[in-house]
DNA sequence: GCTTGACTTGACCGAACAGTCAATTCATTG
DNA sequence: CAATGAATTGACTGTTCGGTCAAGTCAAGC
């Protein structure tokens, strides 16, 4: 049971850095062996194809990253706005991250790979759907949890995070192919009016805490 | 002068149509010739590389179908505000089209063409962000000319057009990864709220930040 | 010390990749 | 008609692609 080589976590990390770093493109399988120090054979003995080291790297990033950061950001002992000023203030740290570790903004690897691959890679697709419903569902809860203790006014809290979250996969596209990290911080007023306009005016001190 | 030959304009229609349906990856050479019956050397003979296609397909692209489209929707002759809700229905058509008539959303291509090639293909990026930044220009002075008028009450157009742009951008990438025409209708909901937040007669301006 | 199975290796395959080129067709114009 | 140059053709190059495979190495359990 216990991992014995440690190739196969070295090939889902070289997948999901090439991804992020450049894209589905050029993660090649020679590429990835090259960036993972793994010879060809041993590839095809850990996955079976390409798509299905793909997928498994998009699961591994999301439990490793994804999962432990959403859970910190939106958690149950933050008031449900506040959850967002951390949300914003997460992309934005790591866009600059990025710049400086990468030399480039690279964005979102979930959103850029589903966009890449919508077309020619149903099964990758569907996974990259599955993870971006599950980040939406975060929003979701949040804004279902302010709208029960009164700090927003919203008909459909599904149908806001959906705005809130393309709101944020947009910007943070506009920051790499601009390769600019101010561009995600352009949300955060956004996020605001978005959130704010359902701000009943009686406590507007609510916004300011936002 | 007089072009005697439509194999150019075949190429440039072959691989934005590839580029749009498919990815930049999937707009290989051959594939470009074949879809635009068009031989290998005369491939070479009106394009010196396939990047350079790319550009020029880019450019002809927006001269053809882009500029056009914008130049209608924010004519002069319509209300500023009124601008915005016939580029929401344009977008919306357009996806509705697309999976009529390419079974698929495609989004937009220039986002995802962008997106795919930024950390790759300087040259074709540089060129996406040129048409990208035209693109929202038409948004800035829309929004700058509704201000004048009285219509809204922001601080920063431009900074406001980039939000904007990036939810349009983001909620057609969305509905291109879920294939969903209907993901591009839900900014039309947070594109009220975003400039109707600054419409003095319908909200006591809760949130004046951006 | 023998078996077992996870792991590793590097050579190999056919297809697809971007790009080259010499030879040829074709429409225009002097 | 002859000359010219734009346009076309298909065979070719060297490389990279995803994927296969036979032949191993190696550590653990009997």
């Amino acid at each position: 049971m216990s991992p014995v080589s440690s190739a196969r976590i070295r090939l889902l990390e070289a997948m999901i850095e090439t991804i992020w770093e450049r894209s589905y493109r050029a993660a090649s399988v020679d590429a990835i062996c090259e960036r993972a120090d793994v010879r060809k054979g041993s590839f095809y003995h850990f996955f079976k194809s390409k798509t299905a080291l793909a997928a498994a790297a998009l699961d591994h990033l999301w439990a490793t990253h994804s999962k432990p950061a959403l859970d910190e950001i939106f958690s149950p002992s933050r008031p449900p706005l506040a959850r967002f000023e951390r949300l914003i203030d997460y992309w934005y740290e790591r866009a600059v991250e990025c710049q400086r570790d990468h030399g480039r903004v690279l964005g979102c690897p979930y959103f850029s790979l589903g966009s890449e691959t919508a077309a020619a890679e149903p099964e990758l697709t569907a996974k990259v759907r599955k993870i971006l419903d599950r980040y939406q569902g975060y929003l979701e809860s949040a804004l279902l949890e302010a709208k029960a203790r009164g700090d927003i006014k919203i008909d459909s809290p599904a149908e806001a995070a959906a705005c809130i979250f393309s709101l944020i996969e947009g910007c943070s596209t506009q920051a790499r192919i601009h390769n600019d990290p101010e561009r995600v911080r352009h949300f955060a007023g956004a996020l605001e009016r978005l959130i704010g306009a359902g701000i009943p005016s009686t406590t507007p001190a609510t916004a300011a805490e936002l």
